[in-house]
DNA sequence: TTTGCAGTTTGTTGTTTCGCAACTCGCTGT
DNA sequence: ACAGCGAGTTGCGAAACAACAAACTGCAAA
């Protein structure tokens, strides 16, 4: 709450905080990520010159559910969680986005501004490019394997959404904290010399699995006694992910 | 189970059957479609000519959950239920889609085969509009306005999906069961002198909102009872839309 | 009509998981 | 060093819900 007003206002970066990693290196950010892919590198350098690079503080948000406005954002650096509160006050997180991962869909505003249906907020220090939504249509219509593109990762998320819902619907929580964790290890996690580090709280995780944060620290003390995964503050370190892959449907 | 062999070679329907229709019936058909919303009725009917029109009957198979192939489909009449099985053989149902929807989208086959990842289950008589994705592919790249309508499409599930997330995270299935009556009498609601009708078993809308056809029964009948909705053999007729969406997060 | 079957209702029992409270641990600022 | 704080742990009782059993209902085929 109390960086409402850094999601309503971000920080401007000047632009030479960009043109210091040279312009070769702002053309190849866009070329790394799967929205980009299949374009020269000479039009990712255009496309990314019509955006800006703006920085985000750890808990700043993005953008805020109920917001109205059009941006595109591509996560440069640091980890993003996108969540959604319910009208009774209670929020699930929906995704976890890493580095070259696109954020901020939107129909295409045919009638009326539309809403974010999510917020999303930097889990640490974070900087993105930034693209406002009419800019960003005129590459659309421009190159047609962006919307592809669009198109691919749309499917990839919805494909993982439906898992996850069918896991939520079907299994206990202790399996689907072990499928969430492997995710996770996947797409936001970070070397670790005993495995792969997943840095979210108990609570986090909670909101992520849908249970609370009680039963999450359960499962993992267990799991820490038996050396599948260490159990530290704020973080998950995964050590044994074949144990995870299999977890019985029963426990 | 016993209708595996109509899914995988399903009825062909000799051509006069749709031209019984008249081919400006079959242009006719895609126009009403939000995946050809903007194209011409000329273009629709070009399109629809690389198409193939099947039938297929009640608990027919449209497509199974791992089966390769690529056909996208368009839901001329009937409604088709998208479930999806876990490992442990439970299944959730992730959709109810019904005229003029569009089924059946699948990554572009880069590498090897896709596998659907659900299965589509005729709820009754259904005809469908098919192509082979390679033909269709052709049309993606000549009418750009597709793939935008895809885009559309994809992201307008996705959202519909993350609120059912949020929903099973955190609502209680009470709650849950009317959100999921009102989308129902939106998406595949038939009129009834009483309210609108919606053809699902207790058993079906357990699979949909995750919880067993025991607990659905129970509110169910307490809903009949307080006249909000009537149940009925394998369907429910809505009747007091407002009290089911004000329902209050406790009961 | 009878019979059979699938869908539904309802009661009872058992379990998972929630909700809360009390406590510990480790960090930070004064 | 000390207090204070936020994150995590653990125990206990309760609620929601699952699981099973038994009976009932309406429909359709014989």
């Amino acid at each position: 709450m109390e960086n409402l007003s850094a999601a309503a206002r971000p920080l401007r970066v000047p632009l030479a905080c960009i043109q210091d990693r040279g312009i070769g290196d702002r053309g190849s950010l866009l070329t790394g990520s799967s929205l980009f892919a299949g374009l020269s590198s000479s039009d990712c350098m255009r496309i990314a010159t019509s955006a800006s690079v703006r920085i985000f503080d750890r808990h700043d948000f993005l953008f805020m559910q109920g917001q109205t406005g059009h941006r595109l954002m591509l996560i440069q650096s640091g980890t993003v969680k996108l969540t959604q509160l319910s009208s009774g006050g209670e929020e699930v997180i929906l995704w976890m986005t890493g580095e070259r991962e696109p954020i901020g869909f939107m129909l295409d505003p045919v009638e009326g501004k539309c809403r974010y249906t999510c917020s999303a907020q930097a889990m640490e220090k974070v900087c993105a490019v930034v693209w406002e939504y009419e800019r960003f249509q005129v590459f659309l219509d421009q190159f047609p394997r962006i919307r592809a593109n669009m198109n691919s990762i749309l499917f990839a998320r919805l494909e993982e959404l439906q898992e996850r819902f069918r896991e939520i619907a079907t299994e206990r929580v202790a399996k689907r904290l072990a499928m969430a964790l492997l995710r996770l290890s996947r797409q936001v996690g970070r070397p670790h010399q005993a495995g792969i580090q997943v840095q979210l709280s108990r609570a986090e995780l909670a909101q992520l699995v849908g249970t609370t944060l009680f039963t999450i620290s359960r499962i993992l003390s267990k799991w820490d006694e038996e050396g599948i995964v260490l159990a530290r503050r704020e973080a998950v370190v995964v050590c044994n992910t074949a144990f995870l892959e299999n977890h019985p449907d029963a426990d």
